[in-house]
DNA sequence: TGTACATCAGTGAACGCGCGTTCACTGATGTAC
DNA sequence: TGTACATCAGTGAACGCGCGTTCACTGATGTAC
């Protein structure tokens, strides 16, 4: 039904984000380019006038998963910094609401297995992408700069993807949102600034204060 | 060629061996019922006097690979507790060993995403290993019993499994290192008692007596 | 301005292949008499 | 103790189906004269 010339690039970004959707909803190997072209309007014959392979299709995917990421998790706050960006990430990333949307949540949890399993193509779109996530965490953090602000926005990272992982695989409704919780305080605690020998209590009122 | 009466149990045991391997190494939707049933030594046909289909063994095989965890990382340093335990089991866990191990390695990283996205049967015998892994943590941890220990080891656990998820997708082996060191340093960190209020150096130098 | 042809961006049927599953058959072992 | 039969634990070929991929064809648009 679309024959317009000019549009083929419209179709391909179609192609891709309906490709994006299904392969951190259902998995990459268990969707087929079938539906992925279903789901972007088309029929699959004309698929490989886009991508030369499944594989090429994968690789371009977790790129724009990852680009998509960075819209859906840079933007919003980016005018907040330290301990208050630290908050609102958190409490967005580690939420019921990510866990429950797969098709439009973070490509890391959803995909990571399954792309450490590929060739290097999709890896090396994933591994761009979470660069830039670790950049994104360790720029707006309360210790940017800091010699040790690397390694905690690392695994600060780390902690946040596994927390959404294991919310997402257990069926007990109540320990999915004790996961979600009890990793929403480690972020924050692992972010805090550490060179300060203050009690715990009076860091946090500062904290509080900043927010402001 | 094994006929021999009496020897279904040990058959099944392979099966799942097998299975569980097969799963972790390259994917559950990626591996075939005649590849498990050859790493098994048996042919295709066989499978089906052991499981009424490929998705009751992927709920054995969870299970089995649960079991198997367990006894990989609970066995070997079961009588230290505290910072030593710590130090020892994170040492293990986010080593390039356990990194490059998939077959062998812990189940929840290789295998949560995928069973997410499966029926209930898997997902609760994934839950049951992972509130394992949980327990596991807790009780071996410096603060045992303390309010706060719970939501530590929840995290801990995360951390643990989004550090080598992580390392295992990055292509860069100094990244994947880094990250893995990085996630080393916050679990320790995580997981020491809070309610001191001494500076991070002292402490250090209070768990390094102590593993004597 | 109209007509003929080329190109774009698909359609839709078909291909070979591997998957999960079924089933008739078989060799080794156990049991009855 | 030997023989006949039943049962166990598989084998191996076949089935339908969906996958990734190919290809002849087609309707809409652009270009030449």
């Amino acid at each position: 039904m679309r024959y317009a010339p000019g549009h083929k690039e419209q179709s391909r970004e179609r192609i891709l984000r309906a490709a994006a959707d299904l392969f951190r909803r259902r998995g990459i190997a268990a969707t087929g380019v079938d539906a992925v072209m279903a789901a972007a309007g088309l029929t699959p014959g004309g698929f490989y006038a886009h991508f030369r392979s499944k594989d090429a299709l994968i690789a371009a995917a977790v790129a724009t998963a990852g680009v998509r990421a960075r819209e859906r998790w840079l933007a919003p706050y980016a005018e907040l910094t330290g301990a208050a960006w630290v908050r609102s990430f958190v409490a967005h990333y580690l939420s019921e609401e990510h866990r429950d949307d797969r098709a439009a949540g973070c490509f890391v949890p959803s995909l990571a297995a399954e792309v450490a399993r590929t060739g290097p193509a999709p890896r090396r779109n994933f591994e761009q992408g979470l660069r830039g996530f670790f950049a994104l965490v360790e720029s707006h953090a309360e210790n940017a700069g800091a010699a040790e602000s690397r390694g905690r926005a690392l695994s600060a990272v780390a902690l946040c993807v596994g927390g959404v992982l294991l919310s997402r695989v257990v069926l007990d409704a109540d320990l999915s949102r004790e996961i979600l919780e009890a990793c929403r305080a480690s972020v924050e605690r692992l972010l805090e600034p550490a060179r300060k020998p203050a009690p715990p209590r009076q860091a946090k009122r500062a904290q509080e204060k900043e927010r402001r």
